[in-house]
RNA sequence: GGCUAGGUAGCUCAGUUGGUUAGAGCAUACGGUUCAUACCCGUAGGGUCGGUGGUUCAAAUCCACUCCUAGCCA
């Protein structure tokens, strides 16, 4: 068994023959997470990840192209690096399947199960299709979906892995080992797959069919076929070299998990397995088989349909934390999940921008502004304290083993519940009432409690959140380091919320998540289809243009394209003549008695008796100044109470946030405005 | 056609091995509060747990059949 203060996570490797997309940023995202998890926890890590570069998808790309398949791979990569990076991702191997010492382990375990008759070759007879470049089933012929011309029956010899040898053994693993295969109905999904009896894997491809791959050491005329090759990796990525007596890797091996999408489960659970049997090496401590997350309007994402989940998008717009905090607290790790954009907002707002965030900022705010800009002492604490340490504690003995277990959700659900026990610590010990009666001693407890739920708040979510943590527990004047400290004490005696030292300097910063009211615009316009020219040609129904034509398909979609801009958020004459809009005069203003930023007014709209009009303008206008202003009146607007307050009417005012100006027009009062 | 996953509140979902009045968040309504990012706190309404049948003292949970949705495969 190795040492428990080593840990091993790995993602699959990323078939280069496309881009990154949400599916490997999920699996990415997630083996982060727990790789800095483990190592705040003082535990030596090794997280990997990396590209599978062989095969034939990737030769065909690299053809077109008319570059060596190598270099293709070479480029290809950098987006998969790029996106890592964008991530914040902290791997500490990025494999390549072309790196050389993940080539030279290949080789010599191929030459070693060949000794050992464990590959052997074999000739069969099949049906080839010419074009297409693969073989095709009986039952594929039958149902006509392949061109007759273009089918040929030929033998081809290949070699083979003696898979179906191991079939009962492997079975046997799993049943004996409940925490090999999980979520549990993954378990049951492969043992489903080996009540038929399991064959034998083609593990080669002849070099005339496809030659981008590790030649075979006993064969020159084959290379592997990818997933002998793909597997291999996460044995050779932590220094295993293929020989029978090799220690090398056995620091990181077994690892602790492999996290996948279920999508290649079978090739994890049986092929990689039975390799390992094989090869004569430990299987992984547990395979982890994740869902997936799909468009939540139930239709396939695909671009044109503008539902794809884009998490570049994300990470521009709501910063790579959020996106990152997003993905791992919507839900249970294993399940699928629906993704809309408003959804993610909506969780950002909730989680991040009013409960987490805004709690930070309340706290800091009145701390400083009411003690000063250092931690205050701890004083008396009453059972209100205690009762938030103890959720505390709590929360992080849950936090652990959820995190442990992967279970990111419930281990982040167990962080909020203290920012909401928090929030209802501060309703219920009304601070702002101590400051009033100037229980300076009562008041230094309250926020030093405050103070302290943010520095755990921002150690707890740092494997999740690496950046905004940083930033939060860098107002206490703390460091990663710090996180590091504290919770390796939390985890052992529990958290006393007593981080701080008196009097170290704290500041209050910027609000660590700014609400959003609308969605970015960015992310309006990728909802909002805009085909390109050639879509727009297949839409309507147009295969090919000639040269001679295609300038006037050209101008038509331009056209048409300018046209549709042009009209999709404008409102008809009806919707604006919904409006009542009114010249008024102001006859009266004082200020809300239970609000500062709000006055009441009395306006002049031409009826028989003035409105009243509750209006947010008290930071730029004292009431003495307004009386006698003209104004523009929205009659029509459903009244409603503002803190107690009826209004009856909105003025219009211009300033998006804090008003700049009324909106004025010099008019009898009741006089329509349009 | 086969396999897999799912169907629980208006929405998104929890519901461990069957066991009190089926939960949470959001949304809605009402109330409280002013420290804060128009935020926070409280209360309320709202569900024949897809349907039918069965096992059981007891079913959202187990079984059979069935309808619907998604994905995969042939």
């Amino acid at each position: 068994m190795r040492d428990e203060r080593t840990f091993t996570i790995t993602t699959p490797i990323y078939y280069v023959n496309g881009r990154p997309h949400i599916g490997h940023a999920y699996t990415t995202i997630a083996a982060d997470t727990i790789a800095r998890y483990r190592r705040m926890k003082g535990h030596e890590v090794f997280f990997l990840t990396g590209t599978d570069e062989h095969g034939q998808k990737v030769l065909e790309r690299a053809t077109e192209r008319g570059m060596d398949p190598k270099a293709h791979c070479d480029d290809m990569v950098v987006h998969w690096k790029a996106m890592m990076e964008k991530l914040g991702i902290s791997y500490d191997r990025f494999i390549r399947t072309t790196d050389a010492d993940h080539i030279a382990t290949v080789t010599t375990v191929l030459q070693r199960l060949f000794d050992q008759d464990l590959i052997y070759k074999d000739t069969y007879k099949g049906w080839y299709h010419v074009s297409d470049e693969i073989f095709v089933t009986e039952k594929d012929i039958e149902e006509g979906k392949y061109d007759k011309s273009e089918l040929r029956e030929i033998e081809e010899t290949n070699y083979f892995f003696k898979m179906g040898s191991y079939q009962q053994q492997l079975i046997d693993a799993i049943e004996s080992n409940p925490t090999l295969i999980q979520p549990e109905s993954r378990k049951n999904e492969v043992l489903g797959f080996l009540r038929k009896t399991l064959g034998d894997l083609c593990i080669s491809r002849p070099k005339s069919r496809m030659s981008w791959g590790i030649e075979l050491p006993f064969d020159d005329e084959f290379v592997t076929y990818v997933w002998f090759d793909a597997l291999l990796n996460y044995l050779s990525g932590l220094g295993y070299d293929g020989s029978e007596g090799c220690t090398a890797h056995l620091k990181w091996w077994p690892a602790n998990y492999h996290l996948i999408g279920k999508d290649i489960l079978t090739t994890h659970s049986v092929y990689w397995s039975t390799m390992l049997f094989a090869i004569g090496q430990p299987l992984v401590q547990t395979l982890y088989a994740h869902g997936w997350w799909v468009s939540a309007d139930g239709a396939k994402m695909s671009k044109s349909k503008g539902n794809v989940i884009d998490v570049d998008v994300l990470v521009d717009n709501y910063g790579v934390d959020a996106t990152r905090y997003f993905f791992l607290r919507e839900i249970s790790f294993g399940a699928d999940g629906g993704f809309t954009y408003e959804g993610f907002q909506q969780r950002y707002n909730v989680d991040l921008a009013n409960d987490f965030g805004n709690l930070t900022h309340r706290g800091l705010s009145m701390a400083l502004k009411w003690l000063g800009e250092s931690v205050p002492p701890v004083g008396e604490r009453t059972e209100a304290e205690a009762a938030i340490v103890a959720r505390a504690r709590e929360a992080v003995v849950e936090y652990d083993a959820q995190m442990e277990a992967l279970q990111y959700n419930k281990a982040l659900e167990a962080v909020i519940s203290v920012v909401d026990a928090t929030n209802k610590y501060i309703d219920t010990q009304e601070p702002w009432a101590i400051n009033k009666r100037g229980d300076t001693a009562r008041l230094q407890t309250v926020m030093r409690t405050l103070l302290e739920v943010s520095v755990y708040t921002g150690v707890l979510l740092a494997p999740f959140m690496p950046a905004k943590s940083a930033e939060l527990l860098g107002k206490f004047g703390l460091d990663h380091d710090d996180a590091k400290r504290l919770l390796g004490a939390w985890l052992d005696d529990g958290p006393g919320l007593d981080a701080l030292v008196e009097g170290a300097p704290v500041s209050l910063g910027e609000p660590l998540f700014p609400r959003f009211r609308q969605l970015p615009e960015a992310i309006v316009a990728m909802l909002t289809p805009d085909p390109t020219f050639e879509e727009w040609l297949a839409e309507q129904g147009v295969e090919s243009v000639s040269d001679a034509t295609k300038d006037a398909w050209q101008a038509m979609y331009a056209r048409r394209h300018d046209e549709e801009k042009a009209t999709k958020d404008l409102i008809t004459f009806d919707d604006f003549g919904k409006l009542d809009l009114r010249a008024g005069l102001i006859l009266e203003a004082g200020p809300h008695p239970k609000a500062d930023r709000l006055l009441v007014l009395k306006v002049d709209v031409g009826e028989h008796k003035p409105r009243q009009v509750v209006a947010g303008i008290a930071s730029k206008y004292a009431p003495e100044e307004l009386v006698g202003k003209r104004v523009v009146v929205v009659c029509n607007l459903k009244p409603a109470k503002l803190r107690g307050v009826m209004s009856e009417a909105m003025l219009m005012a211009a300033g998006e946030k804090e008003v700049v100006d009324l909106a004025s027009v010099v008019a009898t009062p009741g006089e329509v405005v349009r």
